[in-house]
RNA sequence: GGCGCUAUCGUCUAGGGGUUAGGACGGAAGAUUCUCAAUCUUCAAACCCGGGUUCGAUUCCCGGUAGCGCUACCA
């Protein structure tokens, strides 16, 4: 069963999806799946001169990406068609010249510059900002002749005596005063009709039940009440979200860094962290102390009427941590997947900067199945540590390569390498690790490793950091990293791998440091 | 300038006429580990201001202030 529950969200393809409008999306398609209603993609296209067809196909990507489906909408289609705004323009038309036929609304012939004036005036004045309503009074018959004798004029919508009222979910009712609303246009001189009325005669006839949409077309709201009311039309229900801030409490927007969903998806940002994180921004369950939802969790626990109407502060760190969370909860072979191309990106550019030439896209080199293995591992190893997949390969940075005459001459070293029993290790461990047959082979063993290091430890008399920094340096050239008895096998095996550059093998990197070492 | 919306730790929020004002992120400290990260434990941290109503207001009402939005023949 269908209950009478439909909504949709309607952006404008004048740019990316950003983390304002997901939300939006996302709430949406929350309350339709909870009230097993219907949701609907509907591309408000009347700004011909900033929508362009490629945002709206990546709109389309980003909302699929996110998990958001739709049950009616352009690439669909639906009982309601056609959802894409620029292709209905002879129903806004009609319906404009229906409002103007009923005396509801009247032909405006102010010039641009009348109105400038009007609003210079009134705001000197310290009055509304009000159109006038001088062409209000004008007769119909007249203005049509005008009209037709090639003289443009708009249509304007005729404000009616009274206040408006409408009810919002999240803010309870909401009253406007008829002498702070102006008449809006509805079609403009040029024939194309503006948004505030396009937006009730498609949300009326596509038989919207709840706009749930940003609060800043709040203001706009008594306007579209209007209208609404002037075609004898019910009035929706109306839940207006509040803004998402930047860290400075200013609408968030390309200057605060990452907003649009694409980015967050390059940056290894997995759906439904943003998801998760979106919901929280505006909206607690009740109780407020669960913080982890996924999509279908959403769905259940959600209501519109706990979302608060308060701004809300975009904090990355909180998406972080949502996405280490959903990184280490997710199967290893998606993850996996996923950071695939971070590497491959990684290890060509690293490649072609040494050849000298610019790295290109896409990256030419398909790693094969063995080597897809092995990052795997790297990735099981280093993924609990990072806020976002696109960090990985700088975490496996010292698997890939390791510079010894660097790691000597590195700051962060210099405390380690000057310790009182350093050189009695490094000299203890290089020359068991040299003259092993395991690591000679490549072939080293977290087991072995560990007799070996229990070794230097009785001989050299270090334990502790003592014995391990100066092994850790050696190894990997850096005091701190991951576990040894994961990164071993690794370096193993990478080392056995065909890659685009070798990467070396604990006996290899043994080697490479003492000749650095003694030099 | 006009109108509107909003106001609880730094941030997201729960709560509500009498509470030790709860949770989470982040921060600090500790435990653990060879290290970093992760993990676990602990701690610090908030009711915008002024009136009113009330025995009692952070909570209800009014005003102020601040932030944001709208103020287009943009969406």
């Amino acid at each position: 069963m269908t209950s009478s529950v439909r909504v949709r969200f309607a952006p404008s393809p004048t740019g990316h999806l950003h983390v304002g409008n997901a939300r939006t999306a996302l709430f949406n398609w929350v309350f339709a799946r909870q009230k097993r209603g219907t949701m609907i993609l509907r591309i408000e296209d009347t700004d011909i001169e900033r929508s362009q067809v490629r945002y709206e196909d990546q709109l389309v990507a980003d909302l699929k990406w996110l998990g958001l489906d739709w049950d009616e909408g352009p690439d669909i289609g639906g009982p309601y068609a056609p959802y894409r705004q620029s292709d209905r323009l002879e129903i806004y038309r009609e319906h404009a010249e229906r409002l103007l036929n009923d005396r509801k609304a009247y032909l405006c012939f102010c010039t641009d510059e009348e109105l400038e004036l009007e609003r210079k005036l009134a705001h000197a004045e310290h009055r509304q900002p009000i159109y006038s309503g001088k062409c209000r009074a004008l007769d119909l018959d007249e203005s049509q002749r005008r009209r037709a004798a090639g003289e443009g004029g708009a249509i304007r919508l005729r404000i009616p005596e009274h206040a408006i009222r409408f009810h919002d979910i999240v803010r309870g009712p909401v009253e406007f005063s008829n002498e702070v609303v102006s008449d809006p246009i509805l079609l403009r001189s040029s024939g194309m009709p503006v948004y505030n009325f396009v937006v009730v005669i498609d949300d009326a006839l596509m038989q919207i039940s709840h706009v749930i949409r940003g609060d800043d077309h709040i203001s706009n709201t008594p306007k579209q009440v209007a209208v609404y009311e002037a075609l004898g039309w019910p009035v929706p229900e109306f839940a207006h979200l509040s803004t998402i801030l930047g860290a400075d409490r200013e609408r968030l927007s390309k200057r605060h860094g990452a907003t649009s969903i694409a980015t967050f998806r390059e940056m290894g940002v997995l759906p439904e962290a943003l998801n998760n994180y979106l919901a929280l921004l505006g909206w607690a369950p009740h109780g407020g102390t669960r913080e982890v939802f996924s999509l279908s969790e959403l769905v259940k626990e959600f209501s519109l009427d706990r979302v608060t109407p308060s701004p809300a502060v975009f904090d990355m760190e909180k998406l972080y941590w949502l996405n280490r969370h959903y990184i280490k909860e997710a199967p290893l072979e998606r993850i996996a997947q996923l950071a695939l191309p971070y590497y491959t990106r990684s290890i060509v550019s690293e490649m072609a900067r040494a050849a000298g030439v610019e790295p290109s896209e896409p990256y030419p080199w398909t790693p094969p199945p063995p080597v897809t293995d092995w990052l795997a591992k790297i990735t099981l190893l280093l993924a609990p540590s990072v806020d976002r997949l696109d960090q990985l390969p700088e975490k496996a940075s010292l698997i890939f390569h390791c510079d010894a005459a660097a790691a000597l001459a590195s700051p962060d070293n210099a405390e380690v390498l000057a310790g009182p029993n350093t050189s009695a290790v490094i000299e203890a461990f290089s020359g068991k690790i040299l003259d092993d047959p395991e690591a000679k082979a490549h072939q080293l063993t977290p087991e072995r490793f560990k007799t070996i290091v229990n070794e230097v430890k009785t001989e050299a008399g270090a334990k502790g950091k003592e014995l391990f920094h100066p092994i850790r340096t050696i190894v990997t050239g850096s005091h701190s990293g991951p576990e040894f008895d994961k990164l071993i096998p690794i370096l193993e095996e990478g080392s056995h791998l065909a890659l685009p550059r070798h990467v070396l093998s604990v006996h290899e990197r043994v080697e490479a440091f003492m000749h650095a070492y003694r030099t």
